[in-house]
DNA sequence: GCCGTTTTCGGCCCGACTGTTTTCAGTCG
């Protein structure tokens, strides 16, 4: 069985923590947790590299090292340094660093001082009153372990963008009405269109007399207060959803929307590149020789440096700062620059809108174009069209698109792949569609050999056109099917076929790492929404979110293009 | 353990908040 890259990055983190409860060098910790992060958004598998004898060392943060122990891990399936750990700590010890209020040095003292080496040591020990036994340990702290505890917090809850995104505007209205408030804005995870996120990040700019803080740990839906002062407060919504205030001056917003957007790494290389060029930079701002040089707006910090501005979605350490020093930033694709969706249901299978009303809307919306893809009929659950059904289809297109003006109806199916690759239509049908949108819905479960073949068999048909959903995940809920996605590209980059990026907030699929790799082997994208309902094609920002952080820019999406130039590229 | 416009040693992002050892270490983001 092949190693994944997760494989690796998970043996890294634990072996991570468990030194950190060593008490070892903290920048020794570091570089596994570095090493780990590289790894696992690396477009390549660890183990096609190894086998390919390429120099690991060139990857950002893996030196000689490190590289070894890629290398053993791949070629065994373990690392002998963290099984020497392992022999050596309880099992499970490091899942008390899970604990809000734990780091290495109280959860070392707990195990010094209690023999507590599991969360369920910990709970016994609390029963039993003998924390406040340990050094350091108040009444406050052991309160706190107590309630994290109850609440078993510490399995660590993503959040789908989507819910944090609308909770994360429900709170910016809230606090608008603020006494003070000059500017407010959402940083972290939600701003860069992470696909999850572990809590919201809000940002406001404020005159010195204010109340926001006040508002803000005060509102009817915060549960609990974590902390307060006087710049930062964070509370706990009833939702469960952790919330981080930040307000400072209006001179400061830039920074502090800089510093708080994250991600932690770009910050951190962002910071030690200031280093080198004699300046600093905090929330408060960007210095030159203890001098203040910019703050106020966030662009200042990247054009004292020297750099272009690098939009949230870019900021994960990825290379986006070399890159951006080199002025060759790619211009990112926008939601405007979208001129139709390519994936789109209706009352023939499963969706619950015509084809009229989704054309309506999407008219509405300023679309050129939709391209209607109801399911065939393997996928009896959403009542798929037979050939019959199918035909019924088309002439009703027909006639819409000689009725309704302003808009173009494009005949498709999202067309099952069987399991031996072949589709799920046949060719009678196929030949009358203008593009076909060809998907797995069953048989997830194919060794990665058996589904990757499955895929390309399909993608040699001569109707094949968009590959739906590629790896069919659900976030949090399915994992992605096992398949060669470098296979798939290099495939689709051969015969001319299409990714699509589906837009539904719980599949953004293809992920930022796919997108990136077929846009650097020249396979061009289509964003779609996989709409059930005319609401669903508003979840088309959702996909651009995810477009811009796999770095796609106009070009690379086939659905910016106006009719007439998506036909070019559709016949193939 | 990594890394180099201070290159093979000596650094490694930076500040807020909290609790507690009452002057600062630990944790967090």
């Amino acid at each position: 069985m092949r190693v994944t890259n997760r494989q690796i990055a998970d043996i890294f983190n634990e072996t991570a923590d468990l030194i950190d409860i060593d008490g070892e060098n903290p920048f020794r910790v570091r570089a596994y947790r570095n090493a780990a992060r590289t790894i696992l958004s690396h477009p390549r598998n660890m183990a096609d590299l190894v086998e390919e004898q390429f120099d690991l060392t060139s990857l950002k943060g893996i030196g000689r090292e490190l590289a070894k122990k890629i290398t053993e891990i791949v070629q065994t399936g373990k690392l002998s340094y963290l099984e020497k750990l392992k022999r050596i700590h309880p099992p499970g010890i490091e899942k008390l660093l899970k604990i809000p209020g734990l780091g290495p040095r109280r959860v070392r003292l707990l195990h010094e001082f209690l023999h507590i080496n599991s969360l369920h040591d910990l709970e016994n020990a609390l029963r039993q009153d003998k924390l406040q036994s340990v050094p350091s340990f108040g009444p406050k702290l052991i309160e706190m372990i107590e309630k994290e505890l109850k609440k078993r917090r510490y399995e660590e809850k993503r959040y789908p963008l989507s819910e944090a995104d609308s909770v994360s505007r429900w709170l910016l209205e809230t606090l608008c009405s603020a006494k003070g408030l000059i500017e407010i804005e959402v940083a972290g995870s939600i701003r860069r269109r992470s696909e999850t996120v572990h809590d919201i990040d809000i940002v406001a700019a404020a005159e010195t007399e204010n109340d926001i803080m006040e508002h803000f740990t005060t509102l009817p839906e915060a549960e609990r207060v974590l902390m307060k002062g006087p710049t930062r407060s964070s509370v706990i919504l009833i939702n469960g959803i952790t919330v981080d205030l930040r307000v400072v001056p209006a001179e400061n917003f830039g920074a502090a929307l800089h510093h708080f957007t994250g991600s932690k790494a770009h910050n951190i290389a962002l910071r030690k590149l200031a280093i080198t060029k004699e300046m600093k930079i905090n929330e408060y701002g960007i210095y030159k020789k203890g001098k203040r040089i910019g703050g106020e707006k966030e662009e200042d910090i990247y054009k004292k440096l020297d750099m272009d501005y690098i939009a949230p979605e870019l900021r994960e350490n990825r290379g986006e700062i070399v890159v951006a020093q080199q002025h060759r930033l790619p211009s990112l694709v926008s939601e405007e620059e979208i001129q139709g969706d390519l994936h789109i249901h209706t009352t023939y299978s499963d969706g619950t809108n015509t084809i009229r009303e989704m054309a309506l809307r999407a008219k509405e919306k300023g679309y050129e174009y939709i391209a209607v893809t109801d399911h065939t009929r393997h996928l009896a659950v959403a009542h798929g069209l037979d050939e019959k059904k199918a035909k019924k289809q088309l002439e009703e297109i027909d006639r819409l698109n000689e009725e309704l003006q302003g808009i173009t109806i494009l005949k498709s199916a999202e067309v099952d792949i069987l399991e031996d690759g072949s589709l799920d239509l046949p060719e009678s049908i196929l030949k009358e569609l203008d593009l076909t949108v060809c998907a797995v819905h069953f048989k997830f479960d194919l060794s990665q050999q058996a589904q990757t073949k499955r895929i390309l068999k399909a993608m040699e048909h001569p109707f094949f056109t968009i590959l739906g959903h590629p790896t069919g995940r659900l976030i949090g809920l399915r994992d992605p099917y096992d398949i060669d996605m470098e296979a798939i590209i290099h495939a689709a980059a051969q015969c001319g076929c299409i990714l699509e990026l589906n837009a539904q907030p719980d599949r953004l699929d293809l992920n930022d790492i796919h997108c990136k790799m077929a846009k650097e082997a020249g396979v061009p994208i289509a964003i779609s929404t996989d709409a059930h309902s005319v609401n669903d094609l508003d979840l088309m920002h959702y996909g651009i979110g995810q477009a811009r952080r796999g770095w796609l820019g106009k070009e690379n999406v086939v659905n910016t293009r106006g009719l007439k130039e998506l036909k070019k590229v559709l016949k193939k």
